[in-house]
DNA sequence: GCGCGTAACTACGCTGCTGTCATGAGGTTA
DNA sequence: TAACCTCATGACAGCAGCGTAGTTACGCGC
């Protein structure tokens, strides 16, 4: 259960997403969300998953809890990794038809008044603080999950790309 | 297959709304929307749906197309029942802590500063656009669905509450 | 090299949602 | 009343998205 001090394991990463194992195990085998780091090769194996992987499965985790289900969530993630901006300043943008990253929000307005179709966004700064908050008490188990703002050692942690 | 003259049979609702009839029907049994006019009674029986009834499934179509699933959708249009207001300047903003009916875009920016977690927003004045347009070539199908703006026939008919 | 814990793998089943097909009951017309 | 058309209804199938349980095998400590 110990931190491998460069990826997260499975079990680790579902505590921190706060998704079930199985869940993980479905989308690494439906190749929604595959573990960077290191992939599994047998039965008893290990994936190891990076940090903007769990940034990533957490922005799933919240595009399901309010109803959207896994194929719009694919299109989501795959919009999020060819656009790789800065992510904690940016809104992701669903729409029907097509997604987009918001910078401002402005941009969301422009988009709905020229727009049909049904949006659904996602602030991506909001998902990266309760990463860093998830992965704070992971590290000390004791720390409440109420602090203000994480640490910078866990926010120094985010990939760039 | 001819229009009744007060509501919508059940063929026909599929046609406006754009959707199979073993949807609509599963909608009616689970209690999602069953027609205002005239519930089933038995199996020879017809359905009758009012305006506002084909509105409110336009809504959940939309919502479907979006990759929100029917439990969202549920919520949805329990949202839309309960505050009744002009629904053609509004945006239905169903979040992860709640549904609300938002006036303004400036409202649903607000909603996304204070906000955490994800929002799908459906612009109400395109759904009842395209719902008016539908019912126009369904009274004249040689009309093209194409009109820039639907004649004041079909916008007449709009329920006021 | 040898146990042992952990984590991936497999199989089975369940629910929600939809398509397909056959059946049955009203309503309508002759 | 008999034929006929229209919908509602029922049974079955099928897929997505998981939960549950048992099995297997890597990797670490010794």
């Amino acid at each position: 259960m110990a931190r491998s001090e460069e990826g997260f394991r499975g079990p680790q990463v579902c505590k921190v997403v706060g998704i079930t194992y199985r869940q993980l195990d479905y989308w690494a085998r439906t190749d929604l969300l595959r573990p960077s780091l290191a992939d599994a090769h047998g039965s008893g194996s290990q994936r190891l998953y990076s940090y903007s992987d769990i940034v990533e499965l957490k922005v799933i985790k919240q595009l399901l809890d309010a109803g959207v289900n896994l194929g719009q969530a694919r299109r989501a993630i795959a919009c999020l990794r060819e656009s790789g901006g800065d992510l904690a300043t940016a809104n992701l943008v669903l729409g029907t038809q097509g997604t987009v990253l918001a910078r401002s929000g402005e941009e969301i307005v422009d988009l709905l008044r020229g727009g049909q179709g049904v949006f659904n966004i996602v602030p991506l700064a909001a998902v990266v603080d309760e990463v860093d908050a998830a992965i704070l008490v992971l590290d000390r188990p004791g720390t409440a999950a109420a602090g203000p703002e994480p640490l910078p050692e866990a926010r120094g942690r985010r990939a760039g790309s």
